[in-house]
DNA sequence: GTCTATACACTGATAGAC
DNA sequence: GTCTATCAGTGTATAGAC
């Protein structure tokens, strides 16, 4: 085999596992992890029932798998906040406005759907709901500070920092579990939605 | 039969419909409608399997009469809100505190699981998707009117309020699912972080 | 009303041809 | 890498005894 041949399969390889990934995803969301069969995945790529098996060893490590992409995801987003200019109440608007604009829309709100499936149903995955847990301490581990720190301010209102963050992933969550429901939704929900929740009175 | 026999036969009857509602709600509320086995619902009433079939004649249309319990238990909170006195503001801080002591805690919380399960996996249950949109709309009915006033009095902040409704509901799910996954985290929400996403600035 | 035994369909996973 | 055929296990629902 020649280097190139190599690249060539490496990368047809990439693509038939994202296919996977991307189908499973829709799948899943739409089912839940027990309601969803591997031949409903293995028809929405299009691909064969045994191709899938090829992939992933077992329906439990494709979910794990999606899981962590929707985890991923979030981090991304989270540490991106952190990157920008400005105050921390400047930086909570500022993601909020992703937020808005991204995750509620296209690929990404899946991936709320399928975390909420593994949160609300995941009792039965071995290790799954312990991993979520410590995956969103880390989520936590970016939110808090940035909150205390708008606390600080004046700008965000007093309490538990912990728990107004809490409040505001509940919030988003929420969200866009709503707009599963009714995805005209999506257009109707501005940033200042999400920083309510976190804004002192009088601000 | 004598009619003391009936009744007691009715009340017998009433018990163990209850007794296998409950049951199943716990075990729904854990795995999910896919993820739940009629076995699974008979064990966790310490009845047998083939009864819970005399009570209903599928696992679906037990799943559904779950999703019914919910909704009339939405219902009734919401309407009890209206049916205090004062403004439409304090009715609205009334609802946030009745949500708060009671939501969240024991039975009353895995309704909402329920509700959520049956929104993202519903998808195969015939009708259940549109079963649930109409009678949410009822919801709406009660709490959108409220909204509307209150923001006649400056009280609650501008916006199309149907979306403002809306937001308050995501809120509520989403701190369901919050505390399905952190129980202590049901003593340290308050009425206020409830309201704050419909009050305006400056209040 | 309640239980046990069983029929039948389906699903996750594997084996082996290409 | 990809497919088809197949097996073992499980789950819904029913039948029939008590």
């Amino acid at each position: 085999m020649s280097p190139r041949g190599h690249k060539q399969n490496e990368q047809m390889r990439a693509e038939t596992l994202q296919k996977i990934t991307d189908a499973a995803m829709q799948v899943f969301a739409g089912h839940g992890y027990h309601g969803t069969t591997m031949k409903q995945i293995a028809k929405a790529t299009g691909l064969s029932h045994g191709l899938v098996y090829y992939y992933f060893p077992s329906k439990e490590d494709l979910f794990r798998h999606l899981v962590d992409v929707a985890l991923d995801a979030s981090n991304a987003t989270l540490a991106m906040a952190d990157d920008v200019q400005g105050t921390a109440w400047e930086k909570l608007e500022h993601l909020s406005a992703v937020i808005v604009r991204e995750a509620f829309k296209g690929t990404a709100s899946l991936y709320f759907i399928v975390m909420i499936q593994a949160m609300t149903q995941g009792k039965s995955i071995e290790g799954l709901m312990d991993h979520i847990q410590q995956r969103s301490a880390v989520h936590y581990g970016t939110l808090v500070p940035l909150v205390m720190q708008a606390q600080e301010s004046g700008d965000a209102t007093a309490g538990d920092p912990v728990v107004l963050t809490a409040t505001y992933f509940a919030l988003v969550q929420g969200l866009a579990l709503l707009v599963s429901q009714e995805p005209e939704m999506a257009d109707k929900i501005t940033p200042e939605m999400l920083t309510n929740v976190l804004r002192s009175q009088g601000r």
